[in-house]
DNA sequence: TTAGCTGCAAATCCTTTGCATACAG
DNA sequence: CTGTATGCAAAGGATTTGCAGCTAA
């Protein structure tokens, strides 16, 4: 159930956030089950960790490269699938530190906070 | 003093770092005043925390844009000067997303892990 | 003497763990 | 009946706050 919750959910989600819309179809699941599904989900490799702004954020895994983009306004994290960055693994950068893999965090504002409100 | 160490510092550092390295001066200092100095220069600007796989780190503000490199093997973090992104604010990022600020990081191996040890 | 910092220890907040219970096989 | 998962509450670790003492002006 929580693995469908962030199976559907249109960016990582936030502990807190895990536990509300789990509770949905699980009235009085409990904050420690959701700690240890989300665990034990991260160890099977099915979701994984972000870290953003010092809150810890989970989402499934196997959706290829992406990257996400922080709403200034709302706050809400999305996930984007273009890449802005050419980084193939093994480039050298500047200084000689060898680059495996990267990560980028786009800050903003959301489509939804940009557009006037309507 | 807690300022010194992280404008000397050759990039982020933990809460335990900046109280190890400030101790070397200032033995008996407590972990106390150094979070709530922390808190204090960031509130006034001069420094600022970065967040990174978790752990926060806390850098000294004014070193213009910049992004980090976090080594996989020594796991300490560098600050790279070349930025491999091109996005200035207000550009558009397909979806609709507006973009005011980017961050990157990039793991991998760092000059001294990856030369073959001397 | 007064104001501001500081260290120590108690208080918080978030995450994890222990335990007895409840459901599945 | 047996084993696993769960909720509740206690335990942990990290960060913050309260408080009395110390230093500088």
């Amino acid at each position: 159930m929580i693995s469908r919750v962030l199976d559907t959910a249109e960016g990582p989600l936030g502990v807190a956030e895990v536990l509300e819309r789990a509770q949905s179809d699980l009235p009085g699941l409990g904050i420690a089950t959701v700690y240890r599904t989300l665990k034990l989900l991260t160890d099977q490799g099915r979701i994984h960790p972000v870290t953003l702004d010092g809150e810890t954020l989970y989402e499934a895994s196997g959706r290829g490269h992406h990257h996400h983009f922080s709403c200034t306004s709302c706050g809400k994290v999305f996930t984007l699938h273009t890449c802005p960055v050419a980084l193939p693994r093994g480039t050298v950068y500047p200084g000689g530190f060898i680059v495996e893999a990267h990560e980028v965090t786009l800050y903003g504002r959301c489509p939804q906070c940009a557009a006037p409100q309507a």
